[in-house]
DNA sequence: GCAATGATGCACT
DNA sequence: GTGCATCATTGCG
C-alpha cells in the first residue's frame, strides 16, 4: 500500500532508514516500473551544509519547503536527474535522496531505458542512474509521491541489516560532510558503491 | 583494478 | 561566470 503524508511527516533521517526496503513504483505507459529501495541520504534541514536548502527558499529548492509526500527533482551536471522525496513539515525544507534501487517488474523496460547495461547491478545503483530506469525527469518535479505516476508502497518487504556511511559528493558542506547520514543495505548489490566503506580500511 | 576526465544545463552570484 | 547530492570512458598497469 502506498506510503502517505504522513510517513514523510517526520524526522528526516528516519524517513530515510524507513525507505529502505520499500518500493518505488514508476507508472509508464500503462506498466509499472518498480524497484525496492536500497540506498538513501537525508539532507536534514536548512542548517545542514548538503542540503541545496541550505542557501534559502529559492525557485528551484522552493518544492523542499513545501508539505512533506512530495518529490523533489531537479538536474545534476546537466545531464542527469535526482529524485527526492520531501520531509517534515511545511516550512521546514529537508528531504531524502533516493539513491538506488533493485529492479523488480518490468526490469526489462528499465534496463533498455539505461542502453543495456551487462547487469542488472547496474540498472539503477545511483541516483542518476535509477531516474533514467524509471523515466524520471523534471516534468515529475513538485508532484504528490501518491499520485498516479509516482508513488513509494510498502510491501512488508524483508531488509537485511542498514548501515550508514558519509554522504556522497558533499566535500563542500564544512562540518556536514562528515556526517553519517547515508543509509543502505548491507551487502546488497544493487547499491551505488559496493564497497561504500572500503576508505575505511585504507591509510 | 583503479584514478582522472569530459560531458553538459541551469540555478544562482 | 561558477559549480554542481553524476556517470561512462579512457588510460594506465
Amino acid at each position: 500500500m502506498k506510503l502517505d503524508r504522513s510517513f514523510y511527516d517526520r524526522p528526516t533521517l528516519k524517513v530515510a532508514s524507513d525507505l529502505i526496503g520499500k518500493v518505488l513504483v514508476r507508472r509508464l505507459d500503462g506498466r509499472n516500473l518498480a524497484g525496492r529501495i536500497v540506498e538513501t541520504e537525508a539532507y536534514i534541514g536548512p542548517l545542514d551544509l548538503a542540503s541545496h536548502a541550505s542557501k534559502g527558499k529559492t525557485p528551484r529548492t522552493s518544492v523542499m519547503f513545501g508539505p512533506p509526500g512530495v518529490s523533489y527533482v531537479y538536474m545534476i551536471y546537466g545531464v542527469y536527474f535526482c529524485l527526492n522525496a520531501v520531509t517534515e513539515s511545511e516550512g521546514n525544507p529537508a528531504a531524502v535522496l533516493i539513491r538506488a534501487v533493485e529492479p523488480l517488474e518490468n526490469i526489462r523496460v528499465m534496463r533498455t531505458l539505461r542502453y543495456n547495461p551487462l547487469r542488472d547491478t547496474n540498472i539503477a545503483s545511483g541516483p542518476g542512474k535509477l531516474c533514467m530506469a524509471m523515466s524520471i525527469d523534471k516534468s515529475l518535479n513538485a508532484v504528490d509521491l501518491e499520485s498516479r505516476k509516482l508513488w513509494i508502497e510498502d510491501r512488508s518487504l524483508q531488509v537485511d541489516a542498514i548501515e550508514t556511511s558519509p554522504r556522497i559528493g558533499v566535500d563542500y558542506a564544512g562540518e556536514y560532510k562528515d556526517k553519517p547520514w547515508r543509509f543502505y543495505e548491507r551487502s546488497n548489490p544493487h547499491v551505488s558503491r559496493v564497497r561504500p566503506n572500503r576508505n575505511e580500511f585504507r591509510t
